[in-house]
DNA sequence: AAGAATCAATACCATATTGGTATGCTATAG
DNA sequence: CTATAGCATACCAATATGGTATTGATTCTT
């Protein structure tokens, strides 16, 4: 249980070899490095650049780098960039509309945990993984 | 992201109406003090028992009640009894067979990850939420 | 012994999510 | 101009999930 999905687990494989060249990359490249179909690689990465993580260039010699340094980059940042907003219940998040959300007393609890593991999320950088 | 199923969200309501009430309680009444759907919470119920975090007993009067004191019943360990084993990744669990694993090197990161994600679930208590 | 209450176990279904693929379009280097 | 490489969207198959229904077993009460 718990489980993150597999794009945004291999989005972190992705960003963390961008991270570890420095340099732009093309998607080939990357799907070659990582074993990652490239199709897959395609729409992970289309997804992490249209949420700032990483900048594109088209063209020839165009491909992706990091937007930030791979130690100032959070898991958080990156896993949420791929499947939303943290939350570990429907209720976490604003607007919530859980059908027993008016008899049920553990909001508060939910919430409190779910900003721990917010916390640890984002006190982890991608260098760090 | 990283949301629990309605079931095991489910689940600590119940159990949490359990450890209010301190006695054997029938799936009728859980329904309706909860207003999750009676064949719902026979479900829920079901498996909870099944993994020892309830007591059921049969017949007239029969009904559910918690095994254990409310505040020495961690979350972690409903929401195991629900959905299995906590593991962020397919790579924490033992066994785990994702295809780039060999050329991955996330995966002691990723393990750390968890194990500080079950430490918060394990030191809250059903009775703290 | 009978009958009602109550859980056990399983099977079933509709829907949503997910992982993964395909395709045509746009931008840029040279 | 043309080859390269990302953009955007649509599509599909498989799986997981939430939810329901049914039949059987057990136990209490009378
Ligand atoms: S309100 Fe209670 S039941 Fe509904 S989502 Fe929040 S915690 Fe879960
Ligand atoms: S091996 Fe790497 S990619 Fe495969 S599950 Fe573990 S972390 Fe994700």
């Amino acid at each position: 249980m718990l489980k993150i999905g597999k794009l945004a687990d291999y989005a972190l494989v992705l960003a963390e070899y961008l991270g570890s060249t420095g340099r732009i990359v093309a998607i080939s490249e990357l799907s070659q490095e990582t074993h990652i179909p490239l199709a897959t690689v395609r729409k992970i990465l289309l997804r992490l650049s249209q949420n700032g993580i990483v900048y594109s260039y088209r063209g020839v010699n165009g491909g992706y780098e990091l937007a930030k340094a791979a130690s100032s980059i959070t898991v958080v940042e990156i896993l949420e960039a791929m499947e939303g907003p943290l939350s570990i219940t429907e209720c976490v998040s604003t607007g919530s509309e859980c059908k027993i959300s008016k008899y049920c007393n553990l909001q508060r609890g939910w919430c409190s945990i779910n900003e721990k593991i917010f916390s640890i999320l984002s006190r982890t950088s991608l260098s760090d993984l």
